[in-house]
DNA sequence: GTCTATACTACGATAGAC
DNA sequence: GTCTATCGTAGTATAGAC
């Protein structure tokens, strides 16, 4: 195949972000990774061990990249914070599709990886102090965005823009306070 | 193998939907519920084309059987319609695993099937017309309901019992109203 | 660090015997 | 209507060459 990376690790990571916007966490495997990058199949076990643990670096980056979102647009929205927190979930999960199925995904509780765990504890910690340390209302607005996502990752809403979901996301969690 | 049944096909999507419950959709598979009905993985064939016709057959089984969940939820809770349907939504999907990422699956909009479409149609008028003809409020319900269902599925609330989180599913959704 | 090649598993689906 | 047997495909993972 002949091609070589200056870092291969990093670009598993990102090819397999464009994969789960492509086609999902059903259709995600090592192999359509590696096919991606052009590289063999066997390449990708030289930087980790198994399928779980390429995943568990994507979870750990999702849960980054989320937390970040959410922080960046409760800046821009001192006043309606968990409602634009809400609505800045639903735009990181349909644009990358790698939300909380993949970030807390099953396959994932037994993968032992200290990087994801320090990243989806400073998540859920984030978004619990953006509920003011209401758990009922994390969930409730957790719930709202995770389902707005997975209507628009299902093919529900084809015609309407991201943007007036996402504002509707956001109304849909103001309601809930 | 030497087992009969009286009839196959029913017991196939019996077995499918224990699959579905047990395992979700991502392990779903028409080789499994052969084996858990101790058939050859031939005979599903002999009733269902393919994997997405007996998936097909499902998705109209859980349309069935979620719009009757609502409307008998809503005949207990005439004064709470919407909210009630939420909570039933949950506690279906939750028992059942089929909730509308199995009914209304991706990889069944291609499949030519008269029953599953009249019963999805017909849930869906069901849910309009609780909802007022409001599908804005459809749509936001549906969201609440599917993200509680999600997220005990997805191992969240590992400790609560099925009848708290409807009760908290059905009091996010009265919120929205 | 990547390759080629391979073993193993699982699933979808079909052919032909009974 | 179900079985056995089989083919094709795809994915996970490993061994060994370079």
């Amino acid at each position: 195949m002949g091609y070589h990376h200056g870092d291969l690790r990093a670009a598993l990571i990102r090819a397999s972000f464009e994969l789960l916007a492509e086609s999902g966490l059903s259709r995600f495997s090592v192999a359509a990774v590696a096919r991606r990058l052009k590289v063999s199949s066997a390449a990708p076990y030289r930087h980790f061990p198994d399928r779980a643990h390429l995943l568990s670096a994507v979870s750990a980056t999702a849960a980054h990249d989320l937390r970040e979102a959410m922080v960046a647009a409760v800046a821009r929205n001192p006043d309606d914070g968990l409602a634009a927190a809400a609505g800045a979930y639903v735009r990181y999960v349909v644009g990358t599709g790698a939300g909380i199925h993949v970030i807390f995904a099953a396959e994932l509780y037994e993968v032992a990886d200290d990087c994801r765990r320090d990243q989806t504890r400073a998540l859920m910690t984030t978004m619990l102090e953006l509920s003011g340390s209401d758990v009922r209302l994390l969930e409730a607005t957790l719930a709202v965005a995770h389902g707005y996502s997975s209507l628009v990752l299902e093919g529900f809403f084809t015609k309407d823009s991201v943007d007036d979901v996402v504002r509707r996301a956001a109304d849909a969690a103001r309601a809930l306070q």
